[in-house]
DNA sequence: GAGAAGATCTCCT
DNA sequence: GGAGATCTTCTCA
């Protein structure tokens, strides 16, 4: 997993929210919770912060849910929705800000075999483009909640060796019902594997 | 303790 | 393009 690139640090996700989410764009998310190593580097995402952000779920303050999101940078946090899917944030901001970053597509990297038998489908384009399949496609749950990815042998996000030079496009966020005004979902252009432009 | 909404995906038309 | 699946979390009484 080193191979691949430096591990990000605890410094990293201590930022502003929106700074984190912007330069998480290229970086590789790679996981071994079951073994075979998995990878994909990361095309799309959006941030959601605190008492500015009606959308976030820490918007009311800290509850059993997101108390997550007001601790330590740099975590995984990750919840169920919609009665079906699992959602992968990394929580940011130092310690008492709240903030979290959701891991919306993936390009997939390594272990695709095993992707492609989790999400019934051999169409890369669709393994990981959209935040409740990749969780599906890495066998990500509840049980990695909490899970800190700068420290964990099995799941973390690595700054590649190589990285190329891409476009950044930033746009509203999916889904939500407020905060519709902010553009804090952000991409990289002509990737063929966000969830949608 | 009940009710509503939800950071989604898939299948059907 | 639209609805159903399916269940957790939060809010309010």
């Amino acid at each position: 997993m080193d191979t691949l690139g430096d591990r990000l640090s605890r410094q990293f996700f201590a930022r502003n929210t929106v700074t984190v989410a912007r330069n998480l764009l290229g970086k590789l998310l790679a996981s071994r919770l079951t073994g075979t190593l998995q990878a994909g580097r990361i095309v799309e995402v959006e941030a959601y912060r605190s008492a500015d952000d009606p959308a976030s779920h820490a918007y009311r303050g800290p509850t059993p849910r997101s108390k997550i999101m007001f601790a330590k940078p740099g975590v995984a946090y990750v919840y169920f929705t919609y009665g079906n899917h699992y959602c992968l944030n990394v929580t940011t901001e130092p310690v008492g800000r709240a903030g979290a970053v959701l891991i919306r597509a993936l390009e997939p990297k390594l272990g695709l075999k095993q992707m492609m038998r989790r999400r019934k489908t051999r169409n890369p384009d669709n393994l990981t483009n959209g935040p409740g399949k990749l969780t599906r496609a890495l066998g990500i749950t509840d049980k990695q909640n909490g899970m800190d990815l700068t420290t964990s042998n099995q799941f973390s996000i690595l700054d590649p060796k190589r990285q190329s030079i891409f476009e950044t496009v930033s746009r509203t966020r999916i889904g939500i019902r407020s905060g519709i005004e902010k553009k804090w979902r952000f991409y990289i252009r002509d990737s063929p594997y966000v969830s949608r432009l």
